[in-house]
DNA sequence: CTAGGAGGCGAACTTAGTTCGTGTCAAGCT
DNA sequence: AGCTTGACACGAACTAAGTTCGCCTCCTAG
C-alpha cells in the first residue's frame, strides 16, 4: 500500500492492468422489424394479452423504453402486428367460376393467421382502415368478389361483414382455447359440462336451450366458421343473374 | 402552554370542547347494483376504456378496494355488465311468419345496447357462456328461429353467428365514433378524406380499392348492418322447405 | 356483554405505458 | 483532427390501474 498521498491518488485512479475493459459487444441494433417479430413471438407462444411493451424488450435484451425511438406507441406496435399478419395472406388470382371457393379460403387464412396469434383480433378490430396491408388484403378480397359478377356496394358491405366475423371468430375461438389451457378456474367448461349446465337450466325458462344443448354445443373443427361463411356467400349472387340461376346458386349453396 | 408534565400530557389528550365530532353520517352501502350502475354511467358517457375500478370507486363516492367487498375483480365488473345490458333486451313471443323480422327486432336492439355503451361489447366478446341473462337472450332468439322452422343445429350456428357480427360491428362503430370525437388525431379520417386516400393509392396495386373508393365507405346509419342481417337471414330456410318456396323466399330477402 | 362476520377503507404492492435526461456513436463539416 | 449534431440506447422516474392486506366499525347472535 503506498505511503505517499500522490502515489495513493495515483492508485485510486489507476487504470486497470489490462487497459479499459473492453466495452461489451455492440448488440444487434434495435429495429421495427425486430421489435415486430419480438412481438409476434411472444403473442404466439404466451397470447396477446401477454403482449406488453417490458415483456418485448425483454426478448430484444433491453429495456422498454428502447422501443419509442422506433415505435409511437402501444397502438403503433399492434398497428404493425396486424399489418405483419396480413402480408402473410396469399391472395388469388380472381377466378369468377371459384369465386365463393377463392373466398373461403382467403378468410381461411385470416382466421387460421389469427389463431396463431391467440387474441391479435383485438388488434384487428381496433385498426385504422388505412394500413396498406390491411388494404392489400381487401383489395384481393375485393377483386375476388367483382370477379364473380358481385355487385360493388354488395361487394364492399360483405366484405366489411365477413372481416368483422372473423375477427371476433377468432376472438372467441382465442378465449375458448386459452380457457381450456387452465382448468383450475372452475367456470371454465368442456363441452360435456356445458351440455349437463344448460340441460339443468329452469325449464319455465329455458325450455329451448335445454332440449337443443346438444345441437348448441356442437360442432368441432371450423364447421361454424364454414357454416358462416357458407351462409353470407350463399346470399351473395351476381349483379343481374336471371331468375333461374338463383334458384340453382340457393340449391347448390344450402 | 402547561408547564406542568401532567398537565401537558392531559392536554394532548384533550376531548375537543363539543366532545367528539359527530362522525359523518354513514354513507349508503355499496352494492352489487350500485357498483353496476355506477360503471354503466362511466361507460355510457366516458366510454369502456374509462371504465376502472378506480372510476367506478370516484362515482360511488369510495375507494376503490371498497368494491372488493361485492365483485371478484373487474372481469366480475365485466359480467355484471354485459348481464344488465341482456337484461334491458325486450324479447317477442315467437312468430312463425315474422321470424325474420323479430330476429332483427332483437339484434338491433342488443346493437343499440352495446352502442349505449360504446365499447362493452368487447366485454360481450369475452364473456362466458353460461350468464343467466344472456342466455334468456339467446332462448328468445332460439325460440324465434325454431319457430320459423329452421333446423335446431343451423339455428344454434346461426345464433352464434349473428351474435359474434353484432359485438364486432357495435365495436367497431364505437371506435368510428370515438375517433370522430377526437379528430386532433390526423390519422383519424372522415368518410371525405378516406375517399381520397383510397384513390390515391398506387394504381398498379389498388385497382379495385381506387375505383370503388365511393361504395367502399358508402352506407349511412346501420345500413351495413342491416345488409349483413338480411344476408344471413336470407339462407336461413325452414327446415323441410319445398324447392319452390326457396325461390320465393330469396327472391324477397335480397 | 362478548365474539364473530360483514363491510368499508387507506396504505401499499405489483405491473404496465410512457417520458425525461444522459451517454455513446457515427456522420458531416470546418 | 476536432467539433457539432442527430440518432439511438437506456436507466430512473412518473403516472395509472388492478388488487391485496391489515385495521376499524358496525351489527347480529349467543
Amino acid at each position: 500500500m503506498p505511503s505517499d498521498p500522490r502515489q495513493r491518488r495515483a492508485a485510486r485512479h489507476a487504470q486497470p492492468a489490462g487497459g479499459p475493459a473492453a466495452p461489451p459487444p455492440r448488440k444487434e441494433p434495435i429495429t421495427v422489424d425486430r421489435i415486430t417479430d419480438a412481438a409476434l413471438q411472444v403473442v404466439a407462444t404466451e397470447g396477446y394479452d401477454a403482449l406488453t411493451i417490458r415483456r418485448v424488450a425483454a426478448v430484444l435484451g433491453t429495456g422498454p423504453s428502447s422501443l419509442y425511438a422506433h415505435i409511437v406507441n402501444k397502438e403503433d406496435l399492434d398497428d404493425l402486428l396486424v399489418g405483419r399478419i396480413c402480408s402473410e395472406v396469399v391472395l388469388p388470382e380472381p377466378d369468377p367460376a371459384a369465386w365463393r371457393e377463392q373466398i373461403r379460403d382467403v378468410y381461411g387464412q385470416i382466421r387460421d393467421q389469427y389463431l396463431k396469434y391467440p387474441g391479435v383480433s383485438r388488434a384487428a378490430l381496433a385498426a385504422v382502415p388505412t394500413n396498406l396491408a390491411t388494404l392489400r388484403v381487401r383489395e384481393g378480397l375485393l377483386a375476388i368478389l367483382l370477379a364473380g359478377g358481385i355487385a360493388p356496394q354488395r361487394a364492399a358491405w360483405a366484405l366489411d361483414a365477413l372481416s368483422l366475423y372473423v375477427s371476433a371468430y377468432a376472438l372467441e375461438q382465442s378465449l375458448v382455447r386459452q380457457r381450456r389451457k387452465h382448468p383450475d378456474q372452475e367456470w371454465v367448461l368442456g363441452r360435456e359440462e356445458l351440455i349437463g349446465r344448460f340441460t339443468a337450466l329452469p325449464a319455465a325458462t329455458f325450455p329451448q336451450t335445454r332440449r337443443h344443448a346438444a345441437e348448441l354445443t356442437s360442432g368441432t373443427g371450423h364447421d361454424r366458421f364454414d357454416f358462416t361463411l357458407g351462409l353470407i356467400t350463399g346470399s351473395l349472387v351476381a349483379d343481374g343473374r336471371t331468375s333461374q340461376s338463383r334458384t340453382a346458386d340457393s340449391r347448390s349453396s344450402t
